[in-house]
DNA sequence: CCATAGTGTAAGTAAGCACTTACATATAAA
DNA sequence: TTTATATGTAAGTGCTTACTTACACTATGG
């Protein structure tokens, strides 16, 4: 791994653990197990770094690889699929979650930018497909948005509540079994 | 309002904001309107101030307030009732949301025991409440906590969506349409 | 052998921070 | 009038921070 890449690493860690402000120069280095001073002459500034870092960390999520894996499946296990591929997802880049949450102020217009460009990904991947799901065929397009939302928001809800409020680990099991219930009651409704 | 009130305001605002580390004692004392000196006079450090400010400002939901005015409404109509109550109640307590969120891992008991208390608080209740309900009498214990989550998600994710990371307004006539429809699909199901 | 690029150590700088001290002022109760 | 209480101003302390400068070391390629 290349110093650049150690420093940038170090710096994630810190920064979606304390903050922009919470973290040092110092520990920086020292995570990265490099000297302060290389890490100026790499970078010049604390701010580049945190720069670097979002550009480097932020994501999209890819249903689209998912797709293949979902044709032969019922719509409920195909939202089940989506689910739970997208809070795997979630736990992985948590990180890069934590930062954008902490710092929305700080940088609100890449923040902001970024998580649209995440929500509209999702959105748009997950209607695509549900429109060739027969099961919604009568649907109108303004309502497979807000089954989409609907359930973006049951995934990206307990998330928050679990990992990032309660610090939890999830069980992946659990959050299967969980949500194939909510989502049982969303199919057939609670009528 | 008293010198104490003030800077405890003052904080308040500041600290939602621009987090802890960004806000400073200095600029806490000039919105307050008063001098730094008598800051410390009154709270001996920042610290004592933050914590003043998470008790003075943190919530509980107080659904029970509301339960009169559903008795007569449909199953729809409450849940639509409630998740209005709530939503305003969040954009009311935005900024105590956003110390939470940006303060979790400075303070992770007081954060984890606030949002532990506001959640069973709303659980409990709204959980009580849908077991009076005729049309959920079939329901098990385990599946009402199932779609009480679902419902808290719908709200929560909502609001973090558009108040917290895009910091739009939220209409709440717009919203009760949004609401209504995602209750539509959730009472008579998607299929 | 030499030049270059990347790194480390050590020291320091200027600014900002939470917090303190000393002293003056105002108000209101005794 | 005196006294206690709450405030303000001004100055300063000690610490931490991002960032700099100067110099020495090492490895690699020509």
């Amino acid at each position: 791994m290349s110093t650049k890449e150690k420093i940038v690493d170090a710096a994630f860690g810190l920064f979606s653990q304390k903050g922009y402000l919470g973290t040092t120069t110092k520990k920086i280095a020292l995570h990265a197990g490099v000297s302060e001073v290389t890490l100026f002459r790499h970078f010049g500034s604390k701010e580049s770094i945190f720069e670097e870092v979002i550009q480097s960390k932020s994501f999209l999520p890819d249903l689209k690889n998912l797709i293949p894996k979902l044709e032969n499946l019922s719509l409920k296990d195909t939202l089940l699929e989506i689910a739970t591929e997208n809070i795997k997802k979630l736990i992985m880049k948590k990180g890069a979650i934590k930062i954008f949450f902490s710092e929305v102020d700080r940088y609100p217009q890449k923040v902001k930018e970024s998580h649209n460009n995440m929500c509209n990904a999702l959105d748009n991947t997950l209607i695509t497909f549900l429109k060739s799901k027969k099961e919604l065929s009568n649907f109108s397009e303004e309502d497979l948005i807000i089954i989409t939302k609907t359930i973006w928001y049951l995934i990206f809800g307990y998330f928050l509540d679990t990992v990032i409020i309660k610090n939890d680990d999830i069980n992946l099991s659990n959050f299967r079994k969980m949500f194939s219930k909510k989502i049982d009651f969303l199919i057939n409704g609670i009528k």
